[in-house]
DNA sequence: CGACGGGACGC
DNA sequence: CGACGGGACGC
């Protein structure tokens, strides 16, 4: 009759994300005492009591798993502030962090109750409160529009009051809608008042600049010293990437320059990397230097990361941000020929030849770079290309496939040994068709070949000469 | 304040 | 031979 396992696979833990709940409750507490209290609302799949190793005696601390995120806060909403027994302290129930996660704040109300969903572009914001109030009472619905033309861009945010509407609407709404909670803001501005009632007040009370939500990840040692450090120079750095990393990967490799304060890895509602990730800096000269040598670092090989800064429009180029790089600096080779003057490990291996390897192999001679075409650019033309007998990496492809000009993006299907090269400019598209097809990059043999557009291109638009080879 | 076990897959 | 993603908030 062991309806509910005790035990489960680490790797369940997280699964679906925000299922498991973490309590805080008198020692005295049972695990049957919490799984009778618990079950009612929903699918117990674990029920774990934190123990002292030694004494075996519980530490107040536990873990009650659920099949669903909504089942667990519910659970946390209607159990909180409950006594569990008489003269037990009254229980503190929190979505538990995830086990991937080095945060240690609780998770908030605040990030769990707001979901992000994909929406039809005609949708105003009564239809997008009409799809989404069949979960749970909205507090408010916000759809995202182009600044100047006002037209939506397809995206909407949609707050409820409470953690288990947000987690119902995402469980249960359409798939169309691709509705996953919405990451917090980043920047911390704070007074925002959609509501005219309760205030969530959390973030008042701190009346300087300095970043109140920011873990000390990295250890500032001794250059907290040097004038640039001050809260008007702290800037921040965003990392993308294509290729899979996580977050302990992207923390070592952005604490290697000292001042890293905070370092967060994007996650979707799956715990998968979303391909960015914000590292935020004690001082200007960190940030400046971390960019100038990361920018372009391939990690894992092959994978390139794009940093950049945070945009606020300020200036990396002056006199001042220059000079504080090069402080940075200067700390950290002295750091590497006496060692390092406090707990920082300096540099991996070939940190010095950041970005100096030629990532492609191929017989083809290859014009030089050329600028990719905006994103936003029209496409005149995709070309559809199959690889042989694997799919090359994405920032290889458009090391590649933007050497004729006017590439706008790199898709591959995943899964698949197929992938598309959108170009901005139809005889561009022609020339890396007749320079590649056939052609081998790094031992991988491409088969571009041309698409036909969906939408109908403008006849005129359609030269009649070079028709793709081979096909 | 109050944060992460014990035991060991399966053809 | 082969076939379709994404996605972020005026401070």
């Amino acid at each position: 009759m062991e309806e509910y396992p005790t035990k489960q696979p680490t790797e369940n833990l997280d699964d679906p994300p925000n299922s498991r709940l973490f309590v805080v409750t008198s020692r005295s507490i049972t695990e049957d005492a919490l799984r009778d209290a618990f079950s009612v609302f929903g699918d117990i799949q674990g029920v774990w009591v934190v123990k002292d190793k030694q004494t075996k005696e519980s530490k107040g601390i536990c873990y009650v798993k659920f099949s669903k995120s909504s089942q667990a806060c519910l659970a946390m909403e209607e159990m909180h502030g409950k006594q569990l027994a008489e003269a037990s302290k009254p229980v503190k129930v929190f979505i538990a962090q995830s086990r991937s996660s080095t945060r240690h704040r609780d998770v908030e109300d605040e990030e769990l109750t707001r979901i992000f969903v994909m929406i039809p572009k005609s949708f105003s914001e009564e239809d997008l409160k009409d799809t989404f109030k069949e979960y749970g009472d909205i507090e408010y619905c916000v759809i995202i529009k182009n600044k100047f033309t006002g037209e939506s861009k397809g995206l909407g945010y949609v707050r409820y009051y409470k953690p288990s509407q947000a987690a119902h609407a995402i469980e249960n709404c359409d798939k169309t809608y691709r509705a996953i909670l919405a990451e917090p803001r980043t920047k911390a501005t704070s007074t925002e008042d959609y509501s005219g009632g309760s205030n969530r007040g959390e973030y008042m009370g701190s009346n300087d600049t300095m970043n109140q939500y920011a873990p000390p990840m990295g250890d500032p040692g001794n250059y907290q010293a040097m004038d640039f450090r001050s809260a008007d120079f702290t800037r921040s750095l965003m990392v993308s990437t294509r290729a899979a990393v996580t977050q302990e990967q992207i923390f070592a490799l952005f604490d290697i320059i000292p001042g890293m304060e905070y370092c967060e890895l994007q996650r979707d509602s799956y715990g998968m990397s979303k391909g960015h990730a914000l590292i935020r800096y004690s001082n200007l000269g960190s940030a400046v230097y971390a960019k100038e040598k990361l920018n372009g670092f391939e990690h894992p090989p092959g994978n390139r990361l794009v940093v950049n800064f945070v945009d606020d429009g300020e200036d990396r180029n002056s006199p001042v941000g220059r000079m504080a790089m090069q402080f940075v600096a200067a700390q950290m080779m002295s750091s590497v020929w006496n060692g390092p003057s406090n707990s920082q490990v300096m540099k991996p291996p070939g940190f010095s030849s950041v970005s100096t390897m030629s990532r492609v192999q191929t017989d083809v001679n290859l014009p030089p770079l050329k600028k990719l075409a905006p994103p936003d650019s029209k496409t005149k033309e995709r070309l559809f290309v199959v690889f042989s007998p694997a799919q090359l990496p994405p920032d290889v492809l458009e090391d590649v496939f933007c050497r004729f000009g006017s590439l706008i993006e790199v898709h591959l299907v995943p899964g698949r040994k197929v992938g598309y090269m959108k170009y901005a400019e139809k005889q561009c598209a022609d020339d890396a068709l007749a320079a590649l097809h056939g052609r081998v990059v790094n031992g991988v043999k491409m088969k571009p070949a041309a698409t036909v557009m969906t939408l109908t291109p403008d006849p005129t638009d359609r030269p009649t000469s070079s028709p793709p080879p081979d096909l």
